[in-house]
DNA sequence: GACGGCGATACCGCCCGGGTATCGCGCCTG
DNA sequence: CAGGCGCGATACCCGGGCGGTATCGCCGTC
C-alpha cells in the first residue's frame, strides 16, 4: 500500500464524500474513485458502503481509517526526523519541545534552566500548543518530547517519567457563595446550574455535546468565569497569576493529575534522554 | 513520501550495496540509485556516503533508517489489520496471540481456557515466535496481543499488564557439581568456564560477539545443556517438563521476570480487550 | 596499465495516475 | 410521472515517472 492510496482513503473516510475529498486533495473526483476502488480490490473487501446519499465507512474500512491515520503520522514522523537531523548536522541542533499553553509554566521553566545547565544541551525549541494536542505533535514528529497531564492526556505508546503530581482546585469567580468555603467536593462543583463546566474542544475541532460554554483556550476559560458563566475545576498549579477577580478553592477528591514527561519508544536522541534527566532530576 | 521509497531506502542502508539492494527488491540498480537520490534531494540532505568501497549511512540516513522501518510496520498493520477485519466481518472472526515458543505454557493456557468461557470469545490463534520476536508481530499487525517478558521483551510503545512474576533458576546437566547446591549466585553461573552461556540471535538474525555456543531455540539449548556445553538462566517455569539429565538450581538474585499481556495502545478490539480481562482476572 | 566492481548517468518505452466527458442511478420535486 | 439534480462509476486520452538496458566514471587491485 502506498501512502498516496492511505491519504486518498483517509480524506474520503472523513469527508464521507468523493467529491468533497477530491477537491481537499487538489484531484478530480474519478481517479480518486479510481484509487478506493483498487484499495478494496487489492484488500478484498469493500471499505466504504455507497449509499444513494453520501457514503460510509464499514467495518473494515474504520479499522483501515483508525491504522493509516497512525500510519500516514508514522511516515509524517519519518520525515521530520529526517529533516531536523539534517539541520542539526549543519547547523544549530534543537530538540523541540511540546506543552500545554498556560500549564505547568513553573515547572516548564525549571526544567529549562536545568537542562541548558547541563554539558552538551542543545537549543530546546518550546512548542505550546492547544489541550491534548501534544500527543499529535509527537506522534507525528513535530515535537520530539512533550509534557502530559494524566488523566487528560493520552500516554498509551510513549515512554513516560512522573515529574510532578498534585491536587486540583475549583476555579471561581471571586464573590461567588461558594468562592468563601474553605475546600468544595467533587460533586458540588459539577452541578452547579448558574456555573456549569465549559466544553473542551475534541482533537479534530468539534465540541461535545452538552450545555456548557465551549473554550478553546485558557483566556476564554478565565473570562468566562469571571464574567459569572462557568466554573472550572485545574490543577493547583493553575491557581499562580490567577486574575483578582477570580478564586481558587481546594477540591480534595478530584482526582490527582500528574504532570509527565514524554518522549517517543524508540527516541535515541542524546538530548530528548538529557531532558529527561533534566526532569527527573528537578 | 511514498511508502515505496522508505522501502528502496531500508533496503539499501541494510545492505549497504545499492547492487544487492536492486536485487532484493527485484528491480534493477539505476532506478534505485534515482529513488535514493530523488529522496536525497526533497529532504535536502545526504542519506548516504558513498566511499569507493561500499556505502556507509550518515547521521540523518541512521535517523530515516529507524523512522522508515517504524512508519513500514505501520503501513503493514494497517494492511493486516484491515484483511483481519474484513475476514471477522465475514467468516470466522479471530485474534492472534504471539508467545515465545516454550515459554509460559502454562499461564497461556490458563488463559486460553478462561477467556474461551467468555461469553463472545472468538478464536484465539497463538503464533508461537522466537525470542524477541512477539514485539515485531504486534508492531507490524501479523499479531492482535502478545505474551512479554520484562526485562527481556521491549514492552516500550505498548499498553501492558503484568500477570506474573517469577524468579530465574540455572539449567545444569545433572551431575554437575553446582547442580547439588541449594541456590547459585547470578556471579557463579556467568562466570563458568566449562559451561558458557550461550548467544542468542538478534532481531536481525545475527549473533553477538563472544564465545558461547549459538542458539535459536529451546530444544538446542536443552540438548546443549544435556551434552554439558552450556548453562542457561531462565524463568522457574522453564523448569517444568525438563529432561532428566538436567537439573534447575534458584538463583536468587537473577532479575525477577514478569510475564506481561501487551497490545498495540489504539487498539479497539472487543476480543483484544476480553483476553485482557480474562488475563488479569487470572 | 588493464581489469573489475560499483554507483551515476543517458536514454527509451510503457504503465499508471490524473484529466475531461459522460453515464447510471436514486431521490426529490413540480 | 417526467424532469432535474446530486453523486459516484465508467470511458477514454494524455503525460510524467518508473523501470529497463547500455554506458560512463571512479577507484582499488593485481
Amino acid at each position: 500500500m502506498e501512502t498516496r492510496e492511505l491519504r486518498y482513503f483517509v480524506a474520503v473516510a472523513e469527508e464521507l464524500h468523493f467529491g468533497r475529498a477530491a477537491q481537499r486533495l487538489g484531484i478530480a473526483q474519478p481517479p480518486l474513485s479510481r484509487a478506493i476502488g483498487g484499495l478494496e480490490r487489492r484488500l478484498g473487501t469493500l471499505l466504504l458502503e455507497r449509499g444513494s446519499r453520501g457514503v460510509a465507512l464499514t467495518g473494515p474500512g474504520a479499522v483501515l481509517l483508525r491504522e493509516a491515520r497512525a500510519a500516514l503520522d508514522a511516515v509524517d514522523a519519518a520525515e521530520r526526523r529526517t529533516r531536523r537531523a539534517a539541520l542539526a548536522a549543519t547547523g544549530r541542533p534543537a530538540v523541540v519541545l511540546a506543552a500545554k499553553a498556560g500549564a505547568s509554566g513553573e515547572l516548564l521553566a525549571k526544567l529549562l534552566d536545568a537542562y541548558a545547565a547541563e554539558p552538551g544541551a542543545v537549543a530546546v525549541d518550546v512548542a505550546l500548543c492547544g489541550p491534548g494536542e501534544q500527543t499529535r505533535l509527537l506522534h507525528d514528529g513535530r515535537a520530539d518530547i512533550a509534557l502530559l497531564h494524566r488523566p487528560f492526556d493520552d500516554t498509551a505508546g510513549f515512554d513516560t517519567e512522573d515529574l510532578h503530581s498534585e491536587g486540583q482546585v475549583a476555579i471561581l469567580p471571586a464573590g461567588h457563595p461558594l468562592s468563601a468555603r474553605p475546600y468544595l467536593r467533587l460533586a458540588e462543583v459539577t452541578g452547579l446550574p448558574d456555573l456549569p463546566l465549559p466544553r473542551w474542544p475534541h482533537p479534530d475541532g468539534t465540541f461535545p455535546d452538552g450545555s456548557g460554554p465551549q473554550v478553546r483556550d485558557h483566556t476564554q476559560l478565565t473570562q468566562l468565569i469571571a464574567l459569572g458563566r462557568a466554573c472550572a475545576v485545574v490543577p493547583e498549579s493553575g491557581r499562580t497569576g490567577l486574575r483578582e477577580d477570580l478564586t481558587a478553592v481546594p477540591v480534595p477528591d478530584a482526582p490527582r493529575v500528574t504532570t509527565v514527561i514524554a518522549w517517543p519508544p524508540h527516541s535515541r536522541s542524546t538530548a530528548v534522554a538529557g531532558l529527561v534527566r533534566a526532569a527527573t532530576a528537578l
